[in-house]
DNA sequence: TTCCGACAGTGGGGTCGCAAT
DNA sequence: ATTGCGACCCCACTATCGGAA
């Protein structure tokens, strides 16, 4: 870090001119531009103006900032700390270095009275903020910054400011699996540090994600020759050995490997020294059917006493990707190779099952496939393009998941009113379904599914139905049915039914149907007897 | 000119761990 | 001991921009 004094201008509307340290008032301001123009060209070229004016030590926290991420990660900072308002400072004088500084002080903090220690932080950082830096402050610690513009447009605006090739910049991120990294580099020494980002076993990468189809079929028209592959209701890993150390990490890339001390066993007896595997942990019960999601993911997030969570709940890994083995970068090879190469590393119980379809007519097989997967008690399958490379943080139209979905009718007991661009709008609907008394008990919310005319159609509806008007939203008479989609029911001890619905989505309004005649608490159980209440 | 890939936004539920009550 | 909060797992879907076709 520099050792000059942060440049401090108290007069209001004094002229910002500075050398030395980047004003916290600036990138408030090019946020708030960036929020107020809608194409993403103008988006870019604001954020590559700004990352041109940051000194190198600015670097590493203007870069973040404007990409709607703190350096530091998240803080341990919520609407708790930050709900009292503080008034504003008179004029800017807060730089990013030492806002970057107070924050990084705010993250150490921990024990008893703690919170109240932050909030004196928090308060402090505020007071010594303007209005407009106060807002964009706790846009970036709430991570609602809603400049329409995070990661994919301050690498867009990285690369015009220093005249690298955007492809470059972007492959990079991937492979450092950090935009900070890549940025500071490449501000440093010019788009020719970005060959200095490798495929590095040890260092984790995005991984690929995968787009929905909705069958089977139409996902093998869509990718010709292809694998489908079972897909685990487990926790996605990206499991890196050398020799000895093994190192897990998950998909935001979180090292998780103190965790998991039975999948880093399973890594070193791989026959291979070096090597980088994509897979899913979970944990199947003794007769080897796979457990819950909600236990696989408790016992993945047990940090306390492993060794008493690893005996209650043993996870296995299953692999279907191996991005390098003994120093060879795999991922611009297609998937047929890689498949063979993991293979070779990885013996089939270790593995993801699998079958081969080449076009159409294996398509019957491919649906039996998935069928047989879903009996033996899995969430569906992964299709996958066989000529595909590994495309590292991209959610490549290459991979496609199919899943069983189903559908109810349900009534709609309350709604709450929406943020951002829902602001105004009644947007989370709370979901009932019929109880054996002709009442309604709530299964779950959903926001999800509706368009712009659904939600302005929805508002004045359910302002008619309203009977009692809060602050958050609107109940209303249980009069309105609407079909929901949901990937399945889970234990709750949130809602009275003891469950509630999996990803519940709205498929439509169903103005044809009463709400007698909508779905009841205990046929939704019957259809799922493998999660009692 | 039209189509479609990539992104951002809008939040859902659960579990764990920590601090406050 | 219980409760509340934040982090981090899983995630679906729509609107929009801008390059591809």
């Amino acid at each position: 870090m520099a050792s000059r004094p942060a440049v401090r201008i108290r007069a209001p509307g004094a002229v910002l001119v500075h050398h030395d340290c980047m004003l916290l008032t600036r990138l408030a301001e090019v946020s708030r531009e960036v929020a107020a123009t809608a194409a993403r060209s103008r988006k870019t070229a604001l954020l590559a103006e700004l990352f041109r004016e940051a000194e190198a030590d600015d670097v590493p926290i203007v870069i973040p900032y404007l990409a709607g991420r703190l350096p530091q990660g998240r803080l341990g900072v919520g609407w708790k700390v930050l709900g009292r308002s503080v008034p504003p400072a008179a004029g800017p004088s807060l730089t990013v270095r030492e806002v970057d500084a107070r924050l990084t002080e705010l993250g150490k903090v921990s024990g008893p009275g703690s919170q109240a220690e932050r909030t004196r932080i928090v308060g402090e950082l505020m007071g010594a903020a303007t209005g407009d830096e106060q807002r964009f402050l706790l846009g970036l610690l709430t991570g609602e910054v809603r400049q329409g513009a995070l990661d994919a447009v301050a690498v867009e605006g990285l690369a015009r400011a220093t005249g690298a090739d955007p492809a470059d910049v972007r492959r990079a991120v991937m492979l450092a699996g950090s935009l900070q990294t890549v940025a500071q580099a490449l501000l440093a020494d010019g788009p020719g540090a970005l060959e200095r980002f490798r495929l590095t076993v040890g260092r984790p990468v995005l991984p690929m994600l995968a787009h929905s189809a909705s069958s089977v079929a139409e996902a093998v028209d869509r990718l010709g020759a292809c694998a489908v592959e079972e897909k685990l209701d487990g926790i996605r890993v990206q499991v890196h050995r050398d020799g000895d150390t093994v190192r897990i990490h998950t998909r935001t890339l979180d090292d998780i490997t103190d965790r998991l001390p039975e999948v880093s066993a399973a890594a070193r007896r791989l026959p291979g020294e070096r090597f980088i595997l994509d897979g899913e942990v979970i944990s199947f019960d003794a007769g080897g059917r796979p457990r819950s999601f909600q236990e696989t993911a408790g016992r993945v997030g047990s940090r306390t006493d492993v060794a008493k969570a690893a005996a209650a709940v043993p996870v296995s890994p299953v692999f279907f990707d191996v991005l390098s083995v003994d120093g060879r970068d795999l991922l611009d090879l297609p998937l047929a190779e890689r498949h063979a190469r993991l293979t070779r590393l990885v013996p089939e119980p270790m593995r993801v099952r699998r079958t081969v379809a080449s076009g159409a007519a294996d398509i019957p097989e491919a649906e039996r496939f998935l069928a047989d997967t879903l009996a033996r008690g899995h969430e569906g399958v992964v299709v996958k393009a066989l000529d595909a490379p590994y495309s590292a943080g991209r959610r490549g139209a290459s991979w496609l998941k199919v899943k069983p979905v189903h559908t109810l009718d349900l009534v709609v007991l309350a709604a709450e009113w929406g943020h951002g661009r829902r602001t105004g709008k009644l947007s989370n609907l709370h979901l009932g379904a019929r109880d054996r008394d002709g009442a309604f008990t709530m299964l779950g919310k959903t926001f999800k599914g509706m368009t712009d005319a659904m939600l302005t159609w929805q508002t004045e509806r359910l302002r008619e139905l309203a009977v009692e008007d809060s602050g958050w939203g609107v109940r209303v008479r249980p009069e309105l049915v609407v079909e929901i989609a949901y990937d399945g029911l889970q234990r709750s001890s949130r809602y009275p039914a003891g469950v509630t619905l999996r990803f519940a989505r709205v498929i439509r309004y169903r103005e044809d149907k009463r709400p007698e005649e909508a779905d009841t608490v205990e046929a939704l159980l019957a259809a799922h007897p493998e999660v009692g209440p």
